[in-house]
DNA sequence: GTCTATAATAGGATAGAC
DNA sequence: GTCTATCCTATTATAGAC
């Protein structure tokens, strides 16, 4: 079960541009021995890292929210999270690099359930602010939609700072009653 | 000066997906033509498509600014194009994708010059609406920032009917008087 | 300017020894 | 489980005819 790693490369990478080679020497293990443990190939080593974020993004989402702490509090613990993952806005978006080959219907299934457990858990907290339904799932899209983004811009005016201004509208804003939404 | 395209391959496969044979297939060139033209390879290809969205960015967003129209409809013709240009939220971001690519310093230049089109052209838009400098540059950011995320979360989820719900709120917010921003 | 042909290399994948 | 060696194909790029 590894080094589950190569996480890094084909976030920066990406799917087509990260080679087995690349693989090969950020885990470690020759081509072959990748081969071993992931008979698929690349797919199935890109499928095996999506499933292990997709299990730390449900850990350090969910996580916060079983606190008994107030809504305002546990919003703001995950935006230190999301800011510590992303490196505040350094670092590319997985889901965003990989969303890009999701052609491939094997990738379609494991994304749409990333996507779904980063949008439950932001719902989640909406509702438990006492947003009304609709309003918190259309929050919960805000959210993830800004975030990724600003990832998207950051990388491509080469500004990381924006990040951080993006996370602070986002913890004033997300909980707020609802009015223009 | 060609054909300039290549544009839908580069943007739907992305610079590492995109080999020279989808960009023979696409313009009807063959390879070694593509070198005639291009004796900087892919790179270059790539760069040139850039530059031709740069100009099509330019046209398109600032000439709607051009007209005598209240700021309103100013924006919703703004909006009509990129809901156009993007296809609803079905097509992706040409310059997401290259944006991935950034460490290229090719590309570097290019992008943030496009990048900062897009945002000149919202920003003068709000300013032209009334609102101050800095709220103007913010809302700029949000829009771009909120569009390339759509992209992002609507290839992802395999849903691109957020996309229009992204262009509604945008429509409604971007040009209101600055409060909680 | 466009083509066919071809070179040179990188990429994904497998075989088989240890 | 990991390695070296190898295979085959795709990929980038060039040469040279038309």
């Amino acid at each position: 079960m590894y080094r589950t790693f190569g996480t890094a490369t084909l976030r920066d990478k990406g799917y087509d541009g990260a080679s087995l080679a690349d693989l090969s020497a950020a885990t470690g293990l020759a081509k072959s021995s990748l081969y071993h443990s992931f008979p698929g190939g690349k797919e199935e080593i890109a499928l095996h890292v999506l499933q292990h974020l997709d299990a730390k993004l449900a850990r350090a989402l969910f996580e916060p929210l079983r606190s008994k702490r107030p809504p305002a509090r546990k919003l703001a613990a995950m935006l230190a999270t999301i800011d510590e993952h992303y490196d505040g806005g350094r670092a590319a978006s997985l889901l965003g690099r990989l969303g890009a080959s999701a052609e491939r219907l094997a990738f379609r299934r494991a994304l749409g359930h990333a996507f779904g457990v980063w949008l439950d858990a932001v719902e989640a907290l909406c509702l438990e602010a006492g947003l009304p339904s609709a309003v918190a799932r259309a929050r919960a899209e805000d959210l993830v939609v800004r975030l990724e983004g600003e990832l998207v811009v950051a990388a491509g005016t080469g500004d990381p700072a924006v990040f951080a201004r993006t996370l602070g509208a986002l913890r004033r804003s997300l909980l707020a009653p609802p009015t223009d939404d």
